[in-house]
RNA sequence: GCGAGAGUAGUGUAGUGGUUAUCACCGAGCGUUGCCAACGCUUGAACCCGGGUUCGAGUCCCGGCUCUCGCACCA
């Protein structure tokens, strides 16, 4: 099995700049730190991880496709709370010109520093005069904000509106929620997804195609009704998961206990995370290096109440690359009171509820010229009021010594028949980093071997996300062989969704190997006999085995 | 962002101021070869970018970019 180091880790990367698979954006300009293409083997390669992730989350039934802008209007991110979040105040300490956060400085004074404005902080900071953790000295510069969003002008000059490129796809299913909800016919529960690009800043990008500032993200917003206990099919994850706990620590655990013994605190977040286990797995990782990890309650989003990542290991050791958090209401609550639309699912009662409403009003068209402005604040006062109340009654209002009469008030009875209520769903979030699975992918699947003596490579891929299906080679490029195999070549290129490559340069032995470098399943070959029986060898990538078929009986 | 090191064909590398920049793999063409990186011939391809020092810079100096490592940061 793959054994990670170093030496491994520069001879894949090696190969995948080689081959086409992944390399260093805009290179011929110095290349940009964070960035990277997908060359010609890897582009195929992420849009059939797209696709069958697409595919695996619309098995559900009750998930849509969804597809929003990654210029994102100022306003979004503000409600959503990535503007306030995704900032940062650092400030320089004038003796050692070490950079330190702002509200870290003070946390111990204001536990809630993080959320404070930049003149609060710098406010705080000249007041405590906190002491610099690498020199000892509290002689501070000036508080800089850094935002990780890339901040942009969305239209041109003084009508320019301000907006940020999405720093993740989740927000577009919120802001979409009242068509969706609709779409779905008003029932939950119910899913949106998203396959896309986000973008940050990122301070320093590191580690390769681990952390990017433009990058590949596929999220899935799931929203369900609080008050209802969903319940899911656990049976078909019989095997024990590894679990790293907040309270528990490394477990190994079933879904079904994990949810049952409440570690996993909502079914549906269990359900995603088996969900999650099976496509990660499916797209080429090796499941004995999978682990979910809870976030502990002090780093978790601002967001979420329970959030599990899925881990992956490989030659960056452990690295996070799917999210699962229970993001509860609060996005949908934060755009609702952003913008004052409704953001909500009606709950229809068993049985209606009747509630009576006895007791007294004000008669507008006395009151209203009689008290002016106080008018609105009576009406409530008298509202309060039993309905034994009895009048003329003395009363304050704002101050002021009024004197209600019976003219200016009205006795009102009404039962009222309320048949439901409006909620603000919940939500459960899956978010995968497409980049990071497919590293990994990769990763796992790079098998370096022996042949006859010789270092080999195989690029042990599943044919889900290999990027070209079979690879035709004839085995010499003459007497008519090359013709034949041109010929089935062009035949098999016109399946649609299929990919077929026509190797004739080098030895038959050394196309074998490129194709297994690059992962591609099958090769046919086309020899003498070919032109006879019309038949072809197909040669498995991982076993090697070749098998005689009639050219007609191909299953591609 | 700070500190240290590095950047030479597609990949991996040699090259301590002085000829036409080394070697291997690699790619392409031709020949040979009856199925797993064979062989022969031919051929392709590089000093990260920009300034400076010098008669002369891949080599020394400065700045930028990128990579690696450590610190910081990390929904």
């Amino acid at each position: 099995m793959e054994e990670f180091s170093g030496d491994r880790l520069n001879r894949l990367t090696g190969m995948l700049k080689r081959r086409g698979v992944l390399l260093p954006a805009f290179e011929i300009h110095g290349g940009v730190a964070g960035l990277y293409d997908y060359g010609p083997v890897g582009g195929r390669i992420r849009n059939k991880v797209n696709q069958s992730w697409l595919n695996h989350w619309l098995t559900l039934g009750n998930i849509v496709e969804i597809s929003s802008p990654t210029i994102t209007p100022y306003s979004v991110l503000d409600a959503s709370g990535h503007v306030g979040e995704f900032s940062d105040y650092i400030i320089q300490c004038n003796d050692c010109e070490e950079a330190s956060r702002a509200d870290h400085l003070v946390e111990d004074v204001y536990p809630n520093a993080d959320s404070f404005s930049f003149e609060k902080l710098t406010k705080v900071i000249s007041e405590l005069k906190p002491i610099c953790p690498a020199c000892g000295s509290s002689s501070w510069g000036n508080i800089k904000s850094q935002n990780l969003m890339f901040s942009t002008n969305i239209g041109n000059g003084l009508s320019g509106r301000k907006g940020f490129l999405r720093p993740e796809t989740a927000q577009g299913m919120f802001t979409s929620f009242t068509s969706i909800y609709r779409h779905f016919r008003e029932r939950l529960p119910f899913g949106a997804v998203q396959v896309g690009k986000g973008y940050r800043n990122e301070i320093s990008p590191r580690q390769g195609m681990i952390r990017l500032r433009e990058f590949n993200m596929a999220e899935l917003e799931y929203f369900i009704d609080p008050a209802v206990n969903y319940e899911h099919d656990f049976s078909i994850w019989e095997d024990k998961f590894t679990l790293i706990s907040e309270d528990e620590g490394e477990i190994d655990l079933t879904l079904k206990d994990a949810v049952q013994t409440g570690i996993i605190k909502h079914p549906t977040v269990g359900y995603f995370m088996g969900m999650t286990f099976d496509f990660v797995r499916e797209i080429g990782i090796n499941p004995i290096h999978i682990r979910f990890r809870q976030h502990e309650s002090n780093e978790m989003a601002h967001y979420a109440l329970d959030c599990w990542d899925l881990e992956v290991f490989g030659s960056f050791g452990w690295v996070e690359c799917v999210g699962l958090a229970h993001r509860g209401c609060y996005d949908l609550e934060a755009h609702e009171k952003a913008t004052g639309e409704r953001l909500r699912s009606w709950r229809s009662f068993d049985k209606p509820k009747i509630v009576n409403i006895d007791g007294w009003t004000i008669d507008s068209s006395t009151v209203g010229p009689t008290f002016k402005s106080l008018a609105g604040n009576i009406k409530e006062e008298i509202e309060k009021l039993s309905a034994e109340s009895t009048f003329p009654m003395d009363l304050v209002i704002d101050g002021n010594a009024v004197t209600i009469e019976e003219k200016h008030v009205k006795r009102i009875q009404i039962e009222q028949k309320i048949s439901g209520e409006w909620f603000i769903p919940h939500v459960v979030e899956p978010a995968f980093g497409i980049d990071r699975l497919i590293w990994h992918a990769l990763d796992h699947s790079y098998t370096e071997t022996e042949k006859s003596g010789e270092d080999y490579t195989i690029l042990s891929l599943p044919k889900a996300i290999s990027s070209i299906d079979v690879t035709i080679l004839p085995l010499f490029e003459k007497d008519g062989i090359d013709t034949l195999a041109k010929k089935l070549h062009i035949t098999l290129c016109k399946n649609r969704n299929l990919v077929a490559n026509y190797d004739g340069s080098g030895s038959i032995g050394r196309r074998y190997a490129r194709a297994d470098e690059i992962g591609v399943p099958y090769c046919l070959t086309v020899d003498y006999d070919s032109l006879n029986d019309n038949t072809v060898t197909i040669r498995d990538r991982d076993t090697g085995n070749q098998k005689r078929v009639k050219i007609e009986d191909l299953e591609f």
